[in-house]
DNA sequence: CCTACCGATCGGTAGG
DNA sequence: CCTACCGATCGGTAGG
């Protein structure tokens, strides 16, 4: 990847580092270490090491909702008013940004809870904000009658946490290709939700 | 809870931490805080801050393994060579263990990564080992019909993401008990993989 | 981007 | 279970 500038390196360095060994147990010399510079050199691009797993965060919750909200668009457009279409197309949307960028949405994933009480009570409610689509749609179709009788919470809740899981076992070089894993997440999500009539 | 002694004392309260802000960010003195006693201490019943996360897991790591052995026997003795039967009761069996110690499978699920190199895969193995069960039943069902034609591999790791994102949410003082929280795991569960016939 | 350095804290040991 | 202490490392600053 060529670097448009030095802190996106030491962002795109940290993402790999925060995702393997968590934020915690990686330290900012780790992070110079990889940059082959010495760890007091960070500073002049970072105030603090937070701020480096904050901007890794919010860039990727930005990428989350920004999908999101282009697929649900997408969808009303395709099919106004169809649950079904909206959740496959969140769906689709969630894992193309997911396998994108297995480390920023690993860190994302995983490691927002090393944020501060601020930030992280804001990427709590941005996360819940998230989940609310999938609860929406969920809600409707079942007043549709396309979805099945379920809670919507606890199926939003257990759909993103499906998919989320991804980014801990999605191996780019692995068997099969995103696009692949992205269908059967996309008909797995469907079934779990759909009536059988 | 009574404690029978002061190492499972200790396990407890490091179980606590380490769900609440993770391993690596938690102190050997944060832990002795917590017990009312200095740091050096917790030597005299621990020989290491990572021994204390290994009992951790690998108790957890047990728990499940002997509730899926006893799920799945009971289900064979139910309904012989029938997988919806043999999935719910795993599905079900796991809900109750990870319901039953919130923070000790938490750490489990999440914390496995900061063992040391040699702990950490035979950690990943028995993690395998336990979700072929769900692939076997999977497989097993496409076979006979009974479930819909998917990938077993994602198909398993979907429906055990699913059910493990529970450790970040389940509140044991929210508003379903974990009763009707495993009823609604074990009909998403099935109704993803079942065929609609 | 470097050297030099700060105070704080880390996991862990010695010896009682 | 305590006091006293170890060497190592931490995030971060000063001053160039």
């Amino acid at each position: 990847m060529v670097e448009v500038s030095r802190r996106q390196a030491i962002e795109d360095v940290a993402s790999d580092l925060f995702r393997e060994r968590g934020y915690a147990a990686t330290s900012i010399r780790d992070i110079a270490r990889a940059l082959s510079v010495q760890g007091a050199s960070l500073y002049a691009h970072v105030t603090s090491k937070e701020d480096v797993l904050w901007a890794i965060v919010d860039r990727a919750a930005s990428r989350f909702e920004a999908a999101a909200e282009r697929a649900e668009g997408e969808a009303e457009r395709r099919r106004p008013g169809d649950p079904a279409e909206a959740v496959a197309a969140l769906v689709r949307a969630h894992v193309e940004v997911l396998t994108g960028d297995v480390d920023e949405s690993g860190v994302f994933v995983r490691e927002w809870r090393s944020l501060g009480p601020e930030r992280r009570s804001a990427v709590l409610a941005r996360r819940d904000a998230y989940e609310a689509r999938f609860r929406r749609h969920i809600h409707a179709g079942i007043a549709l009658g396309t979805f099945e009788m379920t809670d919507p919470a606890i199926a939003a809740s257990a759909l993103l946490s499906a998919i989320n899981g991804l980014a801990s076992w999605y191996d780019p070089k692995g068997r099969l290709p995103a696009g692949r894993i992205a269908d059967h997440l996309v008909d797995l999500s469907l079934r779990m939700l759909s009536s059988e009539s």
